[in-house]
DNA sequence: GCTTGACCTAAACTTAAGTTGAGGAATTAC
DNA sequence: GTAATTCCTCAACTTAAGTTTAGGTCAAGC
C-alpha cells in the first residue's frame, strides 16, 4: 500500500464536518486511535474519516457512543479495515436499525388504533405495551400496570 | 375510596410507573398541571395519568420535553381533554413518528448499498447525508429504546 | 528565525432528563 | 395522640455527548 501520509486532526474535522474537539473526545472514548507525531500531534489514516462517518450516521439513528463502541469492537485499532471488516459492522448495524424501524411501526400502528378513541388507558390500549417499553433504562419501579377497572376512558 | 377524588402523586406513580421525581420533574416542566390540596401536597385528575401514558410513549419514540410539551399545548390544561383533543395530538404525533421512520428507512436503504462496498466515503456515499442530519434531531439524536444493543458485530 | 496559526492537555461548563438527599410538614394508621 | 408514612421544596448530583477556556507547544510562512 502506497505510504500515504497521514492527516492532522484539523483536515479530519474539514472532511468529516465533525468538530475537532468532537474528534478528541472519541479518541477517548476509543472509537479512533491516531498515532502521534514527534511532536506529539495526532496522525490520522484516511481510514479513520470512514470510521468517524460512521459514527455520525450511527448517532443520527440513535445509537450511542457506547453502542458504536460496540459495534466497533471488531475492527482493527491501528490499521485500515477491510472490506469484510466494515461489512460485517455495516451488517450488525443494519439489524439495530431493522429493530428500531419495527419498534415505531409497531408505535404507529397502535396510534392508528387509537387516533379516534383517544383512549391510552392502560389497560385497554394496546399503546401502551410494556414489552416494548422493556428493560429501558432508568432505576425505579418500572410499571405496575395496571386494574384500571373503569370501562371509560378518562 | 372516594370515586372521583383527586389522585396523590404517589397513586399517579404507580399507576403510570413513573417515578415521583419524574412526575415532580414533568411538572416543572409544564406538562402536567395538578392542582393542590390545602396542605400544599399535589392532586392529580385521573385524565393525568393518560398524560404521563402519553409522555412515556412519545419519550420512547425519541421525542423530548420540549416537543413533548409543544404537542401538548392546545391541551387544556385544568379540565380533562376531550376526545377531540386527544385526536388533535394523536394526529401530530403521528406525523412526527412517521418522519422519524422515512429518515431510518431512507439510512437503511442507503446502507443497503454499502453494505457490499464499506465505502462510507462522504464525497460518494450516499449514506452520509447532510440534508438528514440537520433536520430530525436537533442536538444529540435521543432515541433512548435500548434492548436492541445486544445485536452485534462478531 | 521569528511570527502566526494549528495543535496539545486538563478542567470547567452545557443541556437533557432526571435522581438523591436534607430538612420539614401533612396524612394515615393504630 | 403519637408514630409511621407520604409528601413538600430546594439544591446538589448524575450521565451523555460534547464545547469552551486557559495556558502552553509545534510547525509553516515570510
Amino acid at each position: 500500500m502506497a505510504a500515504q501520509k497521514g492527516l492532522s486532526i484539523g483536515d479530519v474535522a474539514a472532511r468529516t464536518g465533525l468538530s475537532v474537539s468532537a474528534i478528541r473526545f472519541y479518541e477517548g472514548r476509543g472509537l479512533v486511535h491516531p498515532e502521534r507525531s514527534s511532536g506529539g500531534q495526532r496522525v490520522f489514516l484516511r481510514s479513520d474519516i470512514r470510521r468517524l462517518s460512521f459514527i455520525m450516521i450511527a448517532q443520527q439513528i440513535g445509537l450511542t457512543i457506547e453502542e458504536i463502541s460496540d459495534l466497533f469492537a471488531s475492527l482493527p485499532e491501528r490499521r485500515t479495515p477491510t472490506k469484510a471488516d466494515w461489512s460485517r459492522i455495516s451488517g450488525a448495524f443494519r439489524r439495530m436499525l431493522d429493530e428500531r424501524i419495527a419498534l415505531m411501526e409497531r408505535t404507529r400502528d397502535r396510534l392508528d388504533g387509537c387516533i379516534g378513541c383517544g383512549c391510552l388507558s392502560l389497560k385497554k390500549c394496546q399503546l401502551y405495551n410494556p414489552e416494548d417499553r422493556a428493560r429501558g433504562l432508568g432505576t425505579g419501579p418500572r410499571f405496575v400496570l395496571d386494574n384500571v377497572s373503569q370501562v371509560r376512558a378518562d
